[in-house]
DNA sequence: CAATCGTGGTC
DNA sequence: TGACCAAGATT
């Protein structure tokens, strides 16, 4: 490795070719501040960029410093964020901004320690905000860079397993330079987003090619490696509808679930032999898929704060992206019914 | 360590 | 169309 970067420098490749063809006018990159860095870099964890966009915005708008965001309730960080998905980064985030308002008075950290010990920010994103925040050194392995590297460097295994992290680690911390390193950081990104694509790399347009691993060999299609697909189970779910004039019946999720603290339909274990269907919906997890059968019924009791809703109140809360859907669906047949 | 945690984009 | 994947962290 080091011979190869002794006759072609990987990183100021990658530089030039991000000043050039890269990414400069993303919303968290105008007027560049920890506090936005941070933001951004939550909504972005195993979520495009266009997805987040506008849901940066609005956070923003609402939130627009650290310490808005402490000031803010639970219920009010989960609206703003509902339909984003993996909510605890939600209600983490508002923990970093009470944390970092507490015991750090206010401002965020540029040290890599520091950063690990506030809630939701583990080795990506403490990499990340040194870079974009600071313009420091900090390393950072995502999915692009696990996939740019493997291709680059040759690396095989499966791309999710712990040893294959562990070398991409490797490689990433020796590769990550000392200086201008928010232009690098960027370049990763930039680069395995839209060149080092998983499918159909746009390898003609790639600045590392001459000393790419994959492309000497053929192997740009086979890199990185896949681990065989496991079958997804399939699970049932049945939920209660209990709509009158005083809005409809929902129940705020404990947090040992899918949909922590967002509200919803209540949940129930299995409907009465009488009961009579609202309806379902089917929904695709990452790690299961739901089939939701939604019942009639009245006066459903329940551990669970439970509270009702009217069309519009139903705007203010957090609800989960399928199910509120399907309420929607359902009410807008309800007042084509009436 | 492997499972869990959402949703939408892409081809 | 469905399988893969996305600026991962937590337990």
């Amino acid at each position: 490795m080091s011979h190869k970067l002794s006759t072609f420098s990987f990183v100021e490749s990658v530089n030039a070719w991000q000043q050039q063809h890269g990414r400069h006018q993303l919303p968290w990159q105008l007027n560049v501040n920890p506090y936005k860095v941070l933001v951004s870099e939550i909504m972005l964890q195993q979520t495009q960029v266009a997805t987040v966009i506008p849901y940066f915005e609005r956070w923003m708008q609402n939130f627009p410093t650290v310490e808005a965001l402490a000031q803010a309730t639970e219920d009010q960080v989960l609206n703003c964020w509902q339909g984003l998905g993996y909510y605890s980064r939600a209600r983490n985030l508002r923990r970093a901004a009470l944390y970092i308002t507490a015991e750090l008075a206010g401002q965020i950290p540029a040290d890599i320690e520091e950063l690990r010990k506030i809630p939701g920010i583990g080795p990506y994103t403490a990499g990340a905000i040194l870079s974009f925040a600071f313009n420091q050194r900090g390393v950072i392995v995502d999915g692009n860079v696990k996939r740019l590297f493997a291709r680059y460097f040759g690396i095989r295994g499966a791309v999710n397993s712990t040893a294959f992290s562990k070398t991409v680690w490797a490689y990433a911390e020796a590769v990550t330079p000392t200086q201008d390193n928010r232009r690098f950081a960027q370049g990763l990104l930039d680069l395995g987003s839209t060149v080092c694509k998983p499918r159909l790399p746009l390898c003609d347009a790639c600045p590392l090619r001459p000393e790419c691993f994959a492309w000497a060999h053929n192997q740009v299609e086979s890199l990185p490696e896949r681990s065989p697909k496991k079958t997804i189970p399939k699970r049932t779910g049945h939920f209660v509808w209990d709509y009158n004039s005083e809005g409809l019946l929902l129940e705020q999720r404990n947090d040992t679930s899918v949909w922590p603290k967002l509200w919803a339909l209540p949940e129930i274990d299995t409907p009465t032999s009488t009961a009579k269907s609202k309806g379902e919906f089917h929904h695709q997890f990452s790690h299961y898929k739901l089939h939701a059968c939604i019942w009639h019924s009245k006066d459903h009791q329940s551990d669970n704060k439970q509270s009702r809703f009217t069309v519009n109140q139903l705007d203010t809360v957090g609800l989960p992206a399928p199910m509120r859907k399907f309420i929607e669906s359902a009410l807008d047949l309800n007042a084509e019914e009436s």
